[in-house]
DNA sequence: CGCGCCTCCTGTGTGC
DNA sequence: TGCACACAGGAGGCGC
């Protein structure tokens, strides 16, 4: 499930495989992976064909590739999506949404989405930042990222802790997997309120995120299955290092006790139960 | 306006 | 063996 180690790892790959290199022509495959972008397919083919990627940029789970027009590419890659180099001669993957070819001739850019949450859209003069991602905070890797303000914001939320860290106009980057496993290295259980939070712990809780994610994105990220992937198709080695995340019934890391797994949010988390005790409800 | 629930989508696994 | 259903979950939209 892409979240920021995952995305950045792509970011990476594109960033070594695109940029520099002129797009030759586009196909779209298929409807729903052109996102907000109502003139339709062949204004986002028109807008793309001839133009040259500059660079592959990130903030949180979207990436946008700057194109020499001001124009850019933006993209997310949802629950499956996969952004994959292929040489010409490979065969079209089952879920092949769209097919970038370039002038030089060399590996074609493929997205590639099961699921079909992702999407890719151009972004009118968005080559500095999107519109599109104009909403989505800094994500906590970025050098400009304000550690005090996201304190202050956090604790004037009213609001379980989890959910203001999957709330990507607080922080962006962080989802289910690394919202679990930030918590369990801060022994928080994600129901705590955060208007009880203290400052430091607030600070304690960001510097794990940050390490977590930081941690990721050298294993280059967490595959639990086929569905991420890096641009040449390896999976990152990160699920070995969960704590918390998928280990229900394993013991905990720290103490030993059954990792738990609860509803919430219409999905599942896993926490230790001695080490991030649940919060007194009233 | 803040908060939280619902929905979109498809392949895989499980239980009867 | 086959069918029904739960599950994976990011994020926009909408209702309270």
């Amino acid at each position: 499930m892409p979240e920021l180690p995952e995305v950045e790892t792509v970011r990476q790959g594109l960033a070594k495989w695109v940029a520099g290199r002129t797009i030759a022509t586009v196909e779209v495959h298929h409807p729903r992976a052109i996102r907000r972008h109502l003139p339709g397919d062949a204004h986002f083919i028109a807008m793309l064909q001839g133009r040259t990627v500059v660079d592959v940029a990130r903030r949180g789970k979207y990436l946008w590739l700057p194109l020499d027009s001001g124009d850019a590419i933006v993209g997310h890659l949802g629950m499956s999506g996969q952004l994959l180099m292929q040489p010409a001669e490979a065969e079209d993957e089952k879920h092949l949404r769209i097919r970038f070819t370039f002038t030089d001739g060399g590996p074609q850019l493929r997205f590639v989405d099961q699921r079909t949450f992702g999407g890719l859209a151009v972004s009118d003069g968005g080559a500095e930042l999107p519109d599109e991602i104009a909403h989505i905070a800094r994500d906590p890797m970025d050098e400009l990222f304000d550690d005090d303000a996201f304190v202050a914001r956090l604790r004037g939320k009213h609001t379980e802790v989890k959910r203001a860290l999957l709330d990507q106009t607080l922080i962006s980057g962080v989802g289910n997997i690394y919202a679990d496993e930030a918590l369990w290295r801060a022994r928080l259980h994600g129901a705590r309120p955060t208007d009880a939070l203290t400052g430091p712990a607030a600070r304690r809780l960001l510097a794990h995120v940050r390490e977590v994610l930081g941690e990721a994105i050298v294993a280059g990220g967490t595959s639990f299955d086929e569905l991420y992937v890096n641009v040449n198709g390896e999976s990152g080695y990160f699920d070995r290092s969960l704590n918390a995340y998928g280990r229900e019934g394993e013991p905990c890391h720290r103490c030993g006790t059954p990792i738990r797994r609860e509803q919430f949010m219409n999905r599942s988390s896993f926490s230790c139960p001695r080490c991030q005790p649940r919060p007194r409800t009233h």
